[in-house]
Parts: C-alpha cells; sequence; structure tokens
DNA sequence: GTCAAGTCGATTTTT
DNA sequence: TCGACTTGAC
C-alpha cells in the first residue's frame, strides 16, 4: 500500500470504530462476517435492522462491494425506507446505485428494464388486490360463472396461490370439474392481464421469476452485478420469493452471491398469506449455512416480560431455538386482569390507560392490542367516552380510497387507453349519462371484435376523425367521454406530472362531483393531496413519468395515513404490531376462541403460529405488560362464553400479577355476573337442576378428563339434560349431565 | 339513477 | 351486531 493511502486507511479506521461502537459480539460477528451466506436468527428487539445496515455500510465502507453491488430486501416499503434512511446517515455517499426495495418494487424494477424480454407493454399497470378482485368479477361475468359457487374472493385465492407456486394457468392440475371451471377463470384472467396490459402483485414475482429462469444472458448479468444478496424478514418469505432468490443468487454457481438472510422463525405469523418458515431450514441447506448466528440479546424489555415470552415459545415444537435475555433487571411483573364480560375489560383497560397516562407515560407509547379487529369497536367506544385521544392502524390507506382510485383510472386511461378496468371505473363516474345497457353494447361489440373498450368505443363513436377536442361543452355520452379523454391525453403530453392530475380532475368533474356531495370535502382534500403526492414523487425520483406514478401508487398504498405523529394512544391488530415497540402494551380478548382463534385450532401448524403471534405481542412491550380477558363476550351479535387463553397458563407464576383472577367469590362480582345472565337470557332456558346443583349457561366447572371450562349452552332434562362446555384444552363438548360428573370452579 | 329494504358473513394482510 | 353489498321499486 503506498504512502497517499495512508489519510484514506485512517479515515477508514475512524469511520469503522464509529459503524462498530456499541455492538455486541453476536452482532458484530455477523456484521464482519467474510463474503459468503449466511443466516442471522435474529430474535424480537436484539437490533436487527442495526445489523442489516451496519452490514451493508460496512461492506461499502471496508471496500468489500460498491454500492452498485449490493442488493437489499424487505418486505414493507416503510422497513426499505427506514434501512435507507439509516445507511445514508452511516455513509455520506451516494446511493443511487445499491438497491434496496421489497420483493415486487424489486420485480417490478427489473420488468420495467427488461419489458420486452419479459413479453410485457412498456406501459404495463400494476393491479393491486381490489382492482384484481374487479377483473375477476367481471370475468366471471363474461364466463357466466355463478358466483355463488365460485366466490371471486376464492378465486383470487386460486389464481395468486397458483402464481405463488410458480403455476400457470395451462400447468394447474384439475381432475375434477370444480378445479376444471377454477382454471378456466384462471386462463381467461390471464388473458384479459395481457390484453390490457396489467400485471398482479403476485405477477410481478412470477414474470420476473420467469425472465430470470428463462434468460440466461439476464441471470448471469445480475448475478455477477450483486455480489451480495440481503435479506429483512426472512421467515416471512413465499416459495416463490424463495425461488426467485436461488435464481437470483446464482446458487451453485462460482460467482454466487453471498445472501445475508435475517429472521426470526418464533415471529413468523404470516403463513396464511403463504409465508413458509419451512424456507429457513431449506435456505440452510441449500445455502450450505455453516454456522448460524443467533442475535438474543434483547434491548427492549424487561426481565419479566422476556420470561413469560420465552416459556411461551418454548411450547412451540420444531423451533429452530433462541432465547432471549437482557442485561436488564427483572421489572414488573406482567398484570392479568380477569374480566366478566367485554364492558367490564373496557372499563379495565380505560382506567388503568388513565393513570398511566396521569403518571407521565406519553398516549403515543401506549399500545392497546387485539387478535381481531371486531373487538377495536368496544374499545373504541370505551376510549371516546374517557375522552382519551387514540388512533386506530389498519383500514383505508390513501390510495385506497374511492375518490383516488377514480382519479388514477383516469390517469391510466391516459397512460395505457386498453385498460379496460380503468375506462369501466369512470366511463361514467360522474355521470355523463351512459346507462347500464349502453355500456353492455360497448362490452358485447368489444368482444366480438376482440379489441379493448376503448378502442371500440373510439369506433363507436366515428373514429378520431370526429373529435374536435372541444372542453368547454358539456361531454355526454360514450363519444362525449372519448372526446374527453382524447383532449386529456392531448393536454397531458405537454404537462409536468402535478399539472397533469390538476388537469384531470378538473375536467373529468371530479372536482365539480365531490364539491357538490354532502361530505365531500374530505374527498376534495384527498384529492388535492395526490397533487402534492405527485409533486413530492417528481422530487424524489427525479421521475415524472405517469407509469412510474401509477405504479409507485399501487405499490405503496400505504405511509400516506392521516393524523400519524399525534399524541394519542395507538390501537391495531396484534399483526399490526409487530416491528414496533411501546411502553406499555395491553393485550386484550384472551380467551380460547379469540386467542388462539377458534379458526386457527383445525389448520395444521395453526395454534403454533397463534402461539408466536402471542409471542410478537408480548415482546412488543419494553416495560410494562397487561393481559387481559373476559369471561363472556358480544360477538356477531351473540353473546359468548370463553374460558381463559390457554396462553395465560403458559406463562410462569413467578412473572405474573393477578389484578383480578376472574369469577373469585367477591359478592359484588357474582351479583353483576347475574344481572347480566338474567339480562341477556330472557326467554332461554335460564338454567336447570340436577343432583340438586343448579347449572346456570356461564358456570364455570371442572371435568375429571377435560379439566376446566364454561358451560356454553344446554338443552333436554332430568336423565336426558346435557350441556355444551367449551373446555380450555380440548374445545366445546356435549355432555349428559348424568355421567358428566361435573364440579363447580 | 337513486334510495331503501334485504341478505350475508364476520381472523390475521403487505405488495 | 354491524357493515358491505345486492336487489327492487320509483
Amino acid at each position: 500500500m503506498g504512502i497517499s493511502a495512508l489519510p484514506q486507511l485512517r479515515r477508514y479506521q475512524t469511520a469503522m470504530t464509529s459503524l462498530f461502537s456499541e455492538l455486541n459480539p453476536e452482532q458484530l460477528a455477523a456484521i464482519t462476517l467474510p463474503p459468503q451466506s449466511a443466516l442471522i436468527l435474529a430474535g424480537a428487539g436484539s437490533g436487527k435492522t442495526r445489523v442489516l445496515t451496519t452490514r451493508i455500510a460496512y461492506l461499502i465502507q471496508s471496500g468489500q462491494a460498491n454500492p452498485h453491488q449490493i442488493l437489499a430486501v424487505t418486505f414493507t416499503n416503510k422497513a426499505a425506507k427506514e434501512m435507507l434512511v439509516r445507511i445514508s446517515a452511516m455513509l455520506p455517499i451516494n446511493l443511487r446505485n445499491l438497491w434496496i426495495g421489497t420483493f415486487h418494487g424489486i420485480c417490478h424494477r427489473m420488468l420495467r428494464m427488461h419489458y420486452l424480454d419479459a413479453g410485457l407493454l412498456q406501459n404495463f399497470q400494476i393491479l393491486d388486490s381490489a382492482d384484481q378482485l374487479a377483473l375477476i368479477k367481471r370475468i366471471q361475468k363474461i364466463l357466466a360463472v355463478d358466483e355463488k359457487r365460485f366466490p371471486p374472493r376464492q378465486v383470487q385465492w386460486f389464481i395468486n396461490n397458483a402464481k405463488e407456486s410458480g403455476l400457470r394457468a395451462a400447468f394447474v392440475i384439475s381432475d375434477d370439474a370444480y378445479s376444471r371451471r377454477m382454471q378456466e377463470i384462471y386462463h381467461a384472467y390471464e388473458q384479459q392481464c395481457q390484453k390490457e396490459s396489467a400485471v398482479d402483485f403476485a405477477e410481478l414475482l412470477l414474470r420476473c421469476y420467469e425472465l430470470l429462469s428463462r434468460n440466461e444472458i439476464l441471470r448471469q448479468h445480475y448475478c455477477e452485478r450483486f455480489s451480495h444478496v440481503l435479506i429483512d424478514e426472512f421467515q416471512d418469505t413465499n416459495s416463490l420469493q424463495y425461488r426467485w432468490l436461488k435464481l437470483l443468487a446464482g446458487i451453485g454457481r462460482p460467482d454466487a452471491a453471498a445472501v445475508f438472510a435475517v429472521g426470526d422463525d418464533d415471529q413468523s405469523i404470516y403463513s396464511f398469506r403463504g409465508a413458509c418458515v419451512s424456507n429457513m431450514v431449506d435456505y440452510e441447506r441449500e445455502f450450505g449455512i455453516a454456522k448460524v448466528i443467533k442475535l438474543e440479546q434483547n434491548y427492549r424489555s424487561h426481565g419479566h416480560i422476556l420470561e413469560a415470552a420465552n416459556e411461551l415459545i418454548r411450547n412451540n415444537p420444531q423451533r429452530l431455538g433462541k432465547n432471549l435475555w437482557t442485561s436488564e433487571g427483572k421489572g414488573e411483573p406482567l398484570r392479568i386482569y380477569g374480566a366478566v364480560n367485554d364492558h367490564e375489560e373496557t372499563a379495565f383497560v380505560v382506567e388503568e390507560i388513565k393513570s398511566l397516562h396521569v403518571s407521565g407515560i406519553a398516549l403515543s407509547e401506549i399500545a392497546l392490542l387485539y387478535r381481531s379487529n371486531a373487538q377495536s369497536r368496544i374499545l373504541e367506544h370505551g376510549l371516546f367516552n374517557a375522552g382519551i385521544p387514540y388512533r386506530v392502524y389498519g383500514g383505508m390507506r390513501f390510495f385506497d380510497r374511492q375518490e383516488i382510485k377514480h382519479a388514477l383510472a383516469y390517469l391510466r386511461l391516459i397512460a395505457n387507453p386498453n385498460d379496460d378496468s380503468a375506462l369501466l371505473r369512470v366511463i361514467n363516474f360522474p355521470t355523463r349519462g351512459i346507462g347500464a345497457r349502453s355500456l353492455e353494447q360497448l362490452q358485447d361489440d368489444a368482444k366480438e371484435s376482440g379489441a379493448s373498450l376503448w378502442h371500440t368505443a373510439m369506433q363507436k363513436s366515428g373514429g378520431e376523425t370526429v373529435l374536435a377536442h372541444d372542453l368547454s361543452k358539456p361531454l355526454r355520452g360514450i363519444a362525449g367521454f372519448v372526446r374527453l379523454i382524447l383532449a386529456m391525453q392531448q393536454a397531458c403530453q405537454t404537462l409536468p406530472l402535478p399539472q397533469i392530475i390538476e388537469h384531470i380532475l378538473e375536467h373529468s368533474e371530479l372536482l365539480a362531483f365531490y364539491g357538490k356531495e354532502r361530505d365531500g370535502a374530505e374527498r376534495l382534500e384527498n384529492l388535492n393531496e395526490l397533487i402534492n403526492a405527485a409533486t413530492s414523487f417528481v422530487h424524489e425520483t427525479d421521475d415524472d413519468s405517469l407509469t412510474e406514478f401509477l405504479a409507485h401508487a399501487s405499490l405503496e398504498a400505504g405511509e400516506h395515513q392521516a393524523g400519524s405523529g399525534q399524541e394519542a394512544l395507538q390501537l391495531m391488530t396484534v399483526h399490526a404490531a409487530k416491528g414496533l415497540e411501546f411502553h406499555s402494551v395491553f393485550l386484550s380478548g384472551l380467551e380460547e376462541g379469540l386467542f388462539p382463534h377458534e379458526n386457527s385450532i383445525n389448520e395444521i401448524n395453526g395454534l403454533a403460529e397463534e402461539r408466536r403471534l402471542m409471542y410478537v405481542a408480548m415482546t412488543r412491550a419494553r416495560r410494562r405488560l397487561y393481559l387481559s380477558f373476559a369471561h363472556n363476550r358480544m360477538l356477531h351479535g351473540q353473546i359468548r362464553y370463553n374460558v381463559a387463553s390457554r396462553f395465560i397458563s403458559e406463562i410462569p407464576q413467578n412473572c405474573i400479577k393477578w389484578l383480578k383472577q376472574s369469577f373469585s367469590n367477591s359478592a359484588h362480582e357474582n351479583e353483576s355476573r347475574k344481572s347480566i345472565f338474567s339480562q341477556s337470557f330472557t326467554g332461554n332456558q335460564q338454567g336447570f337442576s340436577s343432583n340438586h346443583d343448579s347449572w346456570k349457561i356461564g358456570q364455570n366447572v371442572l371435568h375429571a378428563k377435560f379439566g376446566a371450562g364454561v358451560i356454553i349452552n344446554c338443552e333436554g332434562s332430568g336423565s336426558d339434560a346435557r350441556v355444551q362446555i367449551n373446555f380450555a384444552q380440548s374445545g366445546s363438548k356435549w355432555l349428559l349431565l348424568e355421567y358428566a360428573k361435573l364440579t363447580k370452579a
């Protein structure tokens, strides 16, 4: 090394030292691994993102790779963005050539670059789930498929599943009438997508996979380019994504990339949408991972919380094995509250949040979690009445709003007139006198000629000759619509992106329409926000192509949530809480049937996934964790009787502080219980006797073989008297009272 | 084309 | 129970 390199070396060493400060030995080992494929088992709160980002910074800083050679894959846009921000903070260099993105984002990027090889048009559009569903419905109508026998959602599920298994319609196995019909729909869907130049989410992955597997030159190119591939949340990959990775990384080739996979099998909670935890084991074997690095030191939670979570997850079979620990103390015990009903549970949560807030904990540092969205209503109700500001996560996203979808449909039509879906969405919105009759006629004509709706509509209106683009007159009927779109297309050729949107909003009369609507103010605001979104898109990406903006809108439906950053209590499902942390966490509705959810009990490995979900929920808490349940709860308009979740009994007693045992003998509680039953069961069998014991619905009982349970139903009398009992361990059963030998618990 | 009544279904969800 | 969605009447 020459003298001139010395200052650089010194600078490099200083940079490295600061990069590595305060890392634990395992983190450091992971970050500085030699360039070979690795698996990092990163427990909750173990500094996973830090390891991932520091690894990238290290590779670049140490000269092992330049940004151009690195590919980092995440699951959400949020994670990708955060990674980029953190790397930028570590490295004061231009990261333009560093590819960071979601699987879908990266596949999309490749497809745009190689659209010809991928068999796509340059202006191909991306269908989000709602677009996809609409298209499927349309196709079912054309094929005259009974929507009762073939619910569009199931068809959608079928198609996406096939694609995620790498199967085109032609290769789907169909050995009965039902699956043959499914295949038929899938086939027609494939054709229609190609005709409209539309690509759904699963298609992005499958096309890209096929592109790489078919095109040796391209694959060679990317194998040579990416010497390092880093993957976040590896436990959430589906099988197609894993196959794509094997292809891209060039597994088995001499120039194979070093894959750095980070994941946690205990936090795999998305198998219901195709995630394949077994990918981790396959990966270990197929990529020849010599040593798995485990990050087990937790920087988030206090001891009791970790111990409880560890003990819980130990009940799962087939784990890769991992135990979180902390250098912090035991901290507070978990607080458990057993309520009689959902109202009492809510009252408890509300009171406790109030006092936490009074004691100085910011509301935004408190999370109220639940297993299913239906649970939020009663909680929201209680919070609202108590005047506690809260924010519910999930739900409608910016680009999913109907006014935004309408505006985007006009834009899509301008970018790609063959987009039948977009045309159908706006041809009569706002209404311009095109009824079902003329629409049907248009669709029939299009079907006959095999042309797109747009093409057909244009011919009907007399071709392009008629078109004096006069926007000053009202544009009615199909001919009017055609003139409108043509005029828009022409105007948009010269305008920059934000002005294009302004233009279409104005001339489509969307603004006028929502201006007249009763509660159109918010929609107008959102439409205005769409212009802002376009402005910042152009600003951030230096790209003002309409097609790119539309792709952005489909791929990043989120992040545009209003009202974020406010000081408010955080309400969300456990799934939505993954990756987040809070000072205090309330976990509500811990009942058999709800959490673990009854539907999951019958699924293969369903219970294990529920337990992982519970594990994820618990490890969100830094200092304080509340668990609560209610013995009876209103669900789907009926009162349901439940026992406490088995997960509570899997937590060691020494970690727990019971704030209130359910059904203790206090007179007050018995009173409140009675009143509830008499209220909700007027007209029903209220109770009956046998062996001078009276058994009531809601009674906690013990059975010699099945253990603890709750009576949830009863019928018959005398020696025929039977009770239905929901047992904690074995689910609900009907038992003859005479033989059941029940005791009150 | 709009509104009201009727039906149906109800874990979890990102891209 | 409640909401989304479809159907039928003007």
